[in-house]
DNA sequence: CCACGGCCTGATTC
DNA sequence: AGAATCAGGCCGT
């Protein structure tokens, strides 16, 4: 067991649980999770994370990393001078934006088009049980996500047992581009906001409200900022933004509005509007 | 560029 | 009951 002092707010339930991630559980106080390969069970204690992992390695350096504890989300809110916003990260302080692995991030968003949650993990899940490798922590069994040459062996018919549906045939299509590839994605760590964003929208199944979260929740881009359905109502509801106007011109405005930050505000005001304004 | 309809699926609603 | 409705959108026209 290893520990990490954390020199700001954390808040694992809300970090975890409010829909960037899908595989975290909870599990006797532990949280279990994957950080790229590796199997990980967690729990906050005293002013530390204590964790483990799959491989037994001392993993703090990724963790850190992970859960972009680095990061002053203060400051950021506190420069911000929206009290709408404001709102939303005191009532979530210790929230976080992950930083995930993007081949996992751009296939779990692909399967969220138009879907919810509990479905979005429980494809997720299947997919990983069925095609990943097994992974232990004790006596908790783990399994981690199937690479893009294992989904790229598959055909449409046998991905849509997974309960995907019509996004079937996204996942392939995205897979057999990625097999071999990975740097398709890889390298856009090193790609500006606008780059990426293009090169992301090449990936069938993927259009700019999934870029963006593959941006903002793997990517590193904070200035990505994805309008769903929650965030549209934001935009409109609780800042008078036309409804009228295209996704797109939305997002602009957003970005225009929100700043460099752009992306971790988003989640505050989603996760805020879901939680209160069903 | 923008508007529109179709689309898998499982849970929920009436 | 069994049919409508809904849910983190994308794609083609």
């Amino acid at each position: 067991m290893y520990q990490i002092k954390l020199i700001h707010d954390l808040d694992l339930d809300s970090t975890l649980f409010s829909g960037q991630a899908f595989r975290w559980y909870k599990k006797n106080e532990w949280y279990y999770g994957y950080i790229k390969n590796t199997f990980i069970k967690l729990r906050k204690y005293n002013n530390c994370i204590e964790y483990t992992n799959s491989e037994n390695t001392k993993f703090e350096s990724e963790i850190i990393e992970y859960f972009d504890l680095n990061n002053n989300y203060y400051q950021i809110f506190e420069n911000l001078d929206d009290h709408n916003a404001y709102l939303a990260y005191k009532r979530f302080k210790g929230m976080k934006v992950l930083n995930q692995d993007p081949w996992e991030c751009l296939i779990s968003f692909i399967i969220s088009a138009w879907s919810n949650v509990p479905k979005i993990s429980k494809s997720i899940n299947d997919l990983s049980l069925k095609l990943g490798v097994e992974k232990k922590i004790d006596t908790e069994v783990g399994h981690t996500f199937p690479t893009p040459g294992i989904l790229s062996d598959l055909d449409e018919k046998s991905l849509r047992n997974f309960s995907l549906g019509y996004r079937a045939k996204y996942v392939l299509g995205t897979s057999k581009l990625l097999n071999n590839n990975l740097d398709l994605i890889y390298d856009l760590f090193n790609y500006n906001y606008e780059n990426s964003l293009k090169a992301l929208l090449k990936f069938p199944g993927v259009g700019d409200k999934v870029a963006n979260c593959v941006l903002v929740y793997s990517l590193k881009k904070s200035y990505a900022f994805p309008v769903d359905l929650w965030v549209e109502r934001v935009l409109v509801d609780d800042y008078g933004v036309n409804k009228k106007l295209s996704m797109l011109k939305k997002r602009e405005w957003a970005q225009n509005h929100f700043g460099p930050y752009s992306g971790i505000i988003q989640h505050f005001l989603f996760h805020y509007k879901r939680q209160y304004n069903h």
